[in-house]
DNA sequence: ATAAATTTCAAACTGTTGTTTGAATCAGGT
DNA sequence: ACCTGATTCAAACAACAGTTTGAAATTTAT
């Protein structure tokens, strides 16, 4: 049988990832964790990168619908939908992917992560061609949700979203063993998510940047 | 004369770094751009490893001090800062970096970048040991800035801090490179810093999860 | 100036990586 | 049962990594 091995390989290999990144995970690792022989990976896949593609794309098939879903439900209940409302439309289908797996959503959050900080922008514009339409209505939502930031304005925020969930996501699992040993409270990664929404929000939301504090531009500084 | 060397090493290392990552650069790469022998790193370093410690030594030396010294300076001032005040307070120490080298801000954000994301928890172990006490007072400052909020909550929202700072100064030259060539501005990285501090603030800030918009608990739906 | 210590250098070493090979094995269709 | 195509397997491959070596060159101190 073909698929059984694909699978198991799929499957070992995006744990591996998600815990050690893609660079410091080797095929030897991902076959013998899946109890595959070595050959088999560029077999079915053809090589490393394209098995990186795959491992990804069984998670984004299922999120980005489901996101464009999400935010157009939302925008025609809401037509000005506040921000908190936009990216909290980011949580279900989130969640969806735990039945694509088993622990599947931190799983991909992780993965999200070491392909954003690892892949040196491939991931960023494999996603841009693949759903650049239901990217574009997203970043429209966000537009919708907080009209008074330029265009360019947007752009960074959302970049700075990027990177506080990718970040925080890749070190989700260091982070919830430093905070269950300091404050006794467990910590999954839904429990994240959720923390994660209101600073997003009030970060994406923030009045745009002011020169107090009696500082100069800093462009003149530097 | 050893320094030279030393210094050369030094000098090519942390761009080579701070632009593909501390794995994907490998020695030749270093001694090459160094124009000195492949040898004189393990020579002079002692391993790749320390090599990557001395880089970050070289900033973290003058910043952490620097920070120490603006963050009781406000306090001193302001008793009860705003978040915006606390995190302004990076800006100068970070900035002071162009002294230690050319473009020496941009090289150690992304190098700080790097390091956080590739070395799984090792450079936050280094931070922490060895500029314990300068943490627990900056810590302090934000507790003061937002004191509605839980030790915990202040453990979430710093670290998400850090994840919007890392990633946006790893990804800083692709992020600066887009935005250019779609909005016709130039940007350097003491600009992104500006644009940081807002949507940080207001993140740290932010009032603390709320299960609004109708959903379960996270924990209960996971 | 000479001896000693430091530094440089080309080369080799050891280990790991992704990939390829060609034979062996398996499964499905006739 | 047999042939055929798909899959598995152990082994080898080439490229690259960090590190070590020992002799040559250079610098420093006496």
């Amino acid at each position: 049988m073909s698929a059984e091995t694909k699978t198991q390989i799929l499957d070992a290999a995006e744990v591996l990832f998600s815990e050690h990144g893609f660079g410091d995970t080797s095929l030897r690792a991902i076959t013998s964790q899946a109890k595959v022989n070595l050959a088999s990976v560029n077999y079915h896949f053809g090589s490393k990168k394209q098995l990186i593609q795959e491992v990804l794309q069984r998670y984004l098939r299922v999120l980005m619908p489901s996101v464009d879903q999400q935010v157009k439900q939302l925008l025609a209940k809401h037509p000005q939908p506040s921000v908190e409302q936009v990216f909290a439309s980011l949580i279900q289908p989130l969640l969806l992917l735990n039945q694509v797996r088993p622990q599947g959503t931190a799983i991909f959050v992780r993965l999200l992560g070491r392909g954003y900080s690892e892949s040196q922008g491939h991931l960023r514009k494999y996603i841009t061609v693949h759903y650049g339409d239901m990217l574009k209505r997203f970043v429209s939502a966000v537009h919708l949700a907080v009209p008074q930031l330029s265009d360019a304005e947007i752009f960074w925020r959302l970049h700075f979203a990027i990177g506080t969930f990718v970040f925080t996501m890749a070190s989700s699992k260091a982070l919830s063993e430093i905070a269950e040993a300091d404050y006794q409270e467990p910590v999954a990664v839904a429990d994240i998510i959720q923390k994660l929404i209101p600073y997003i929000s009030a970060g994406v939301g923030a009045p745009a940047a002011q020169y107090s504090f009696g500082l100069n531009p800093v462009k003149d500084i530097a």
